[in-house]
DNA sequence: TTGAAAGCGGTACCAT
DNA sequence: ATGGTACCGCTTTCAA
C-alpha cells in the first residue's frame, strides 16, 4: 500500500520492476485515488470555492467560466454558490466550504463585513472588486468612465446623460468618478441621474423618466449593459435615430450586447481574463501564504459598434 | 467524541444534561464537523457533480441555478464542470466527481456514450436531454414545435421558413418534428433550413443566406432564441418591417430574448423549474435506487411578444 | 448512557 | 527498495 502510494505520487524510492507492476495494476483494475482519504491526511482536497452574486446575471458566467478554465489546468475542481448578496447565504457557502476542506476561495460578493474573511485560513481572492488591502483581480473602472466620457464627447454628444450606479457597488462608483471627472473638465452640459441598483426592470422606468426630464439629451452613458439596454429600449419605442440623435455607451459588454440592435458600444471589461487572472493570483497565494498581497487591475477598453457615431478624427 | 457525533446527528442515547453540556461546548468553540472525514467514513460525502457543456452558453445559467437553490434547501453542494462537449473533458470530470464521493451527478451533455454513464455506482439525472430508458427531465419540445407552427399560421404566416437545428441535439430534433408535422398538414408554403450549429455567428451567415434564397419568405420558426436574434438581425438590416412583413418565433425563451428590441416572441422552456425538477428527482433516486426509472417532462409555453402579429382570433 | 476501539483509504515515517 | 504502522476526524459497534 505504502509502495502503490509511492508510484502514484512519485516520491520515494520504488524499484523500477515494481513501479511497473503496480502500474500495471492500477490500469487493469481501474483504480483512481480516493481523494477523500487523501484530503482527509493532508488536511486539503484540490477542491476551490467560488461564491458569485447570482450565475444568471449574464456578467459572472464568462468569469466563472475564466477560472475554472485555469483552475483545471491544474486539477482543482470548483464548489460553487450563489450568494444573491445576501451575508447569511455568504457565510454559510463559506463554513461548508471549509468543511470540505477547500484549499482556495474566489469571491466575487460585493458588499461584505471584512469580518466573514478575516479569520480564515486559507487564501481568497476577490474577483471584481476593488481592494487595497485584499489580494483581488478588477478591471479599471475609473478609467473605463473616463474613456466613456471622452468617446462620447469626441464623437459629438453635447448634452449628456450620466447614469450613477448604485451607490454601494465600488465598480460603478469608479466608472461614475472617472466620467465625472472628464465630463467636469469638458465644455458639454451634462445631467447625473441617480439609480439604486442594475435590475433591468428598474431601469426601464428610469429610462422614461430620463427622457421626460431630459429629453434633448443627446447621449447616456449608462451605468452597465442592462441599464444601457433598457436606455436603448426606450429611445428606439420614442422613435429616436440611433446614433444620429442619441449616442449610448454602456459598460461590462456581457455577450447579450453584441447581439441587439443596433448591436451597442460599451467599455469592455476583459471578463474570461479576469476569471483566469483570479485563478492564477490563488495559485499563487497557496504556494505562497507569506507573498505580500497582491492585486491585479486589468484594462478596459472601447468597443465601437452601432450606438456611438464615427469618430471625428481620434486621438 | 463518541457522544459528540451523537448529539451532532441526534442519534442512539444522550443523556439530557451532557448533550446540554455538548451543545454549549460545539457552540463556544466554533466548531462544525468536517465533511470530509464523514465523507470518507460513510463512502458518501453531500456533494453532487454539475454537468453542463458551457455556462457561458446564456441557456444554461438558469438551469444551474435552479439545481442549486433546490439542492441547498437539503444541504447538498454542487460541484461543477463545463464539458464543451467533449467527451474527454466529460470523463474526466466524472472520475475526480467520484474521487470526491459525490453521491449524485446531474448532466446536461447531450452526445455521450451511454457507457460514460453505464457503470456509475451513483445515481445520474439527465437535463435537457430526452431518454426514455435514463432518468431525465426535459420540455416537450415536439409540442413546442407544434405551437410555434400553429402561432405562425395562426398570425397570418403563408411562406414560412423552418430552421431545423443540429441532428445532434435532440431537442432540435423534437422541435423541428413537431413544426413540422403542422406544417406539413397545413395549407401554407414552407421552407426547410438545415443548419448545423445554433452558434450566433454561423446563424448570421444562414440568415443571410436565407433572405437571399427565399426572401419573400414571411415567417421563421428558428431553432433557439441565439438563432432567431440572428435571423432578427438581418431583417431589420435589410429593413423589413417586424412583424408586419416577417414574423419570428425562437426557442428557449432565455432571458436575453425579452431585451431585444423588438422583444422576441418565442417557446419558453421553463428552465428555472426544470434544474429544481431535476434536483427533485435526483434527491428521490438518492433515497430509492430501486425506483423504477422515471422522467420528468415539462410543458412549453408561447410567450407573445413583439416578433409576431396579433392573433386573429385565438382559439 | 458513555467511552474505547476499529475502520473508512490514503500518506509518511521508520525499521528492515 | 519495501512493508508495517500510526494517523487524519468522524461514525458505529460493543462492552462496561
Amino acid at each position: 500500500m505504502a509502495t502503490v502510494s509511492r508510484v502514484l505520487n512519485e516520491t520515494g524510492y520504488v524499484h523500477e520492476d515494481t513501479k511497473k507492476s503496480v502500474t500495471a495494476a492500477i490500469e487493469k483494475l481501474n483504480y483512481s485515488p480516493n481523494e477523500v482519504a487523501r484530503s482527509l491526511y493532508k488536511r486539503k482536497s484540490k477542491l476551490i470555492g467560488l461564491l458569485l452574486p447570482d450565475i444568471t446575471n449574464p456578467f459572472f458566467p464568462l468569469l466563472a467560466r475564466g477560472v475554472e478554465d485555469e483552475l483545471r489546468l491544474h486539477d482543482f475542481r470548483l464548489i460553487f454558490g450563489n450568494t444573491d448578496e445576501n451575508p447569511e447565504k455568504e457565510k454559510d457557502y463559506i463554513q461548508t466550504f471549509q468543511q470540505n476542506n477547500v484549499i482556495g476561495m474566489i469571491s466575487m460578493t460585493n458588499q461584505l463585513s471584512k469580518t466573514t474573511y478575516q479569520d480564515l485560513s486559507i487564501p481568497v481572492v476577490f474577483l471584481d472588486r476593488t481592494s487595497s488591502s485584499l489580494p483581488s483581480v478588477y478591471a479599471d473602472g475609473k478609467e473605463g468612465g473616463r474613456i466613456a466620457a471622452m468617446e462620447m464627447i469626441q464623437r459629438g454628444s453635447k448634452r449628456i446623460t450620466l447614469i450613477k450606479g448604485p451607490s454601494h457597488i465600488q465598480t460603478a462608483q469608479d466608472r461614475f468618478q472617472g466620467s465625472l471627472e472628464v465630463l467636469s473638465a469638458s465644455e458639454v452640459d451634462f445631467y447625473v441621474m441617480s439609480t439604486s441598483s442594475f435590475s433591468f426592470e428598474e431601469a426601464e422606468k428610469w429610462a422614461k423618466e430620463l427622457f421626460k426630464k431630459y429629453g434633448d439629451t443627446d447621449g447616456v452613458i449608462a451605468s452597465n449593459d442592462i441599464v444601457a439596454t433598457a436606455v436603448l429600449h426606450e429611445a428606439l419605442r420614442l422613435e429616436k435615430s440611433i446614433p444620429h440623435d442619441l449616442q449610448i455607451i454602456g459598460f461590462d459588454d456581457i455577450p447579450h450586447s453584441s447581439l441587439l440592435f443596433p448591436p451597442l458600444s460599451t467599455i469592455r471589461q476583459p471578463a474570461y481574463e479576469m476569471g483566469t487572472e483570479a485563478a492564477k493570483l490563488l495559485m499563487k497565494l497557496m504556494k505562497n501564504n507569506q507573498m505580500k498581497e497582491k492585486s491585479v487591475q486589468l484594462p478596459v477598453m472601447f468597443i465601437e459598434r452601432s450606438t456611438t457615431r464615427k469618430g471625428e478624427g481620434h486621438v
